[in-house]
RNA sequence: GAAGGCGUAGCUCAGUCGGUAGAGCAACGGACUUUUAAUCCGUAGGUCGAGGGUUCGAGCCCCUCCGCCUUCACCA
């Protein structure tokens, strides 16, 4: 008894052999000046036969025809646009027409050895099938690869999600939109280094390995150095290196880099995903503002979709200026209460369903801080409603204790974040360059945290910096993934990375 | 971490009341020079996620475990 996979690879040997037997090599080499399927299809398709423009294309079999002695492949490449045909189809494939009169007497004998899968190449002239189909006339093929493997079903595609992530590569050929967001992605990114570097900063890069993981609170992964034999732990954040050179005088700075944390998964999670940090020195949270509509728009408008871009149900409108909001005032509109009158908060908690009793395994152990009841309640009851985009800007001060304070208000802190579709895509404050205050509020966190984060250490040589002077600046993080999430109308962050961490099989 | 859903051929999916494991595509053999989800004739393909239990009999019912998805919780 044979399995079916044992068919189909004994199939698949059978026709390697055959085509090995030909002289032909099934792994192909070099093809050069193959034109892209994008480009093909651009030819003029309605020249008379002996007119045609000649191709050579390159690309995966998609589909196959045969009848008799001839027969159409569909191939597709990275470029290839899908599109509706005369008869109204839709299309995602550049046909391949092999007439057993019409190409040479080699290609012919490949013909039965063809497979959805294989990598062919071309050479032929473009033109029109009676049935007005774009379609090459094949003279010659070339093997460039063989499929040792079945594909996916041609017309119903991928469907599983894991079968999606743990076959990425199928994914990126069989579902049109996971190339097209890989695509996107990869324009956005370089967009942003573009807008960055065209108003100055420049790009760095710093350790991934710290010995001290901090510039967030978060959990980070743990590895270790052999040769020295210490802890290292993998970086949560970029902030700290960045303000380091800020003190070392690189005013305008970024770095585009991967953060690890080691906790949950979720539809907006991933253990590791990509920040942009910038760090502009003598400049402020307002001027990051108008630096991050100006970024983010530039992004916008190179996906070349106009300005109003659907989320879900939603439209989000990114014509500028963007709403900017203090978080009282969105705090008192749709919690309905002033956030600094305690009892009032205190008493709206419950309307939102949320208890401003601290409860460990169903114990009241005390009562949640003010600020903390504050920011749950903004949490459940404004987050939601911002659609954006919308600039929440001076954070109460006890949520942020290691931004700046305000001139003159010390209960609030230079911050916003940029939320859009109840997402926040933008974090920005006015860095705290005074290293005494700097370092007694680090102690503070490091004192307040659980057992479990012990790992967390001050990082005495950040401080040390700081007190040679770093000066008075504005610092932005976005988060890479989330904005290609929202500007490719994307739900999971799954899919905006390529390779998101999945539990290995088996 | 909790609850719910899902897991059947390579892919996409049916599977009724517990009674011999099904389809389309893909694959294999054959016919066919303008097809395009080609068509026609024929063939093969299964650890029903894994393990245990109930039963004369389990894809289906029960238990345990694994993986994925969703919601919630956690989350500078």
């Amino acid at each position: 008894m044979s399995s079916p996979a044992d068919n189909f690879e004994a199939s698949r040997a059978e026709k390697l052999h055959r085509i090995e037997q030909l002289g032909v090599d099934p792994w192909g080499g070099r093809f050069d000046g193959h034109t892209a399927i994008r480009d093909v299809l651009a030819l003029p398709a309605d020249k008379p036969d002996a007119e045609r423009p000649k191709v050579r294309a390159a690309g995966r079999i998609v589909g196959k025809r045969g009848q008799g002695k001839l027969f159409f492949l569909d191939i597709r490449d990275w470029t290839t646009p899908i599109r509706t045909n005369e008869q109204g189809q839709e299309r995602h494939a550049l046909q391949v027409m092999i007439g057993q009169k019409q190409v040479n007497e080699l290609s012919w004998k490949l013909v039965s050895n063809l497979d959805l899968g294989d990598l062919i190449g071309v050479d032929g002239s473009f033109g029109k099938t009676k049935m007005g189909e774009p379609t090459i006339f094949a003279e010659s093929l070339t093997y460039l690869g063989k499929s040792l493997e079945p594909h996916p079903d041609k017309w119903a595609g991928m469907q599983e999600m894991e079968y999606r992530l743990r076959h990425r590569y199928l994914d990126l050929i069989y579902t049109p939109d996971t190339l097209d967001r890989t695509l996107k992605r990869i324009k956005i990114i370089k967009t942003i280094r573009n807008h960055l570097d065209g108003q100055g900063f420049v790009e760095v890069e710093t350790p991934v390995l710290h010995a001290i993981a901090g510039g967030a609170a978060a959990r980070p992964f743990t590895t270790h150095h052999n040769t020295l034999d210490i802890p290292l732990f993998q970086r949560i954040a970029l902030e700290l290196h960045l303000k380091r050179l800020l003190v070392g005088g690189i005013e305008k700075v970024y770095e585009i880099g991967r953060v690890f944390r080691n906790e949950g998964i979720s539809q907006r999670h991933n253990p590791e995903f990509t920040m942009m940090e910038l760090y502009q020195a003598y400049a402020d949270y307002r001027s990051m503002m108008d630096l991050t509509e100006g970024l983010i728009v530039a992004c916008v408008d190179a996906l070349g979709g106009g300005r109003q871009l659907p989320y879900g149900e939603h439209t989000v409108n990114f014509e500028p200026p963007w709403q900017r909001a203090c978080y009282v005032d969105l705090f008192r509109e749709h919690v309905g209460v002033d956030m600094n009158d305690k009892d009032a908060v205190r008493a709206a908690a419950p309307k939102f369903k949320i208890n401003p009793q601290i409860v460990v395994e169903g114990k009241v152990i005390g009562d949640k801080d003010h600020d903390v009841i504050v920011h749950e309640l903004f949490e459940h009851a404004v987050e939601d409603k911002l659609i954006g985009p919308v600039f929440v800007h001076d954070y109460p001060a006890g949520l942020c204790p290691l931004t700046k304070r305000q001139r003159g208000n010390p209960n609030i802190a230079e911050r916003f974040e940029l939320y859009v579709r109840g997402m926040e895509l933008a974090n920005a404050y006015t860095e705290l360059n005074d290293p005494i205050t700097q370092e007694q509020t680090f102690r503070q966190q490091l004192a307040g945290l659980p057992e479990e984060d012990s790992m967390a250490k001050m990082d005495e040589d950040f401080i040390r910096a700081l007190r040679h002077a770093m000066p008075p600046a504005g610092g932005l993080g976005v988060g890479i993934d989330r904005l290609v999430m929202l500007l490719t109308n994307t739900t999971t962050i799954r899919d905006v990375i390529l390779f998101p961490l999945l539990r290995p099989e088996k």
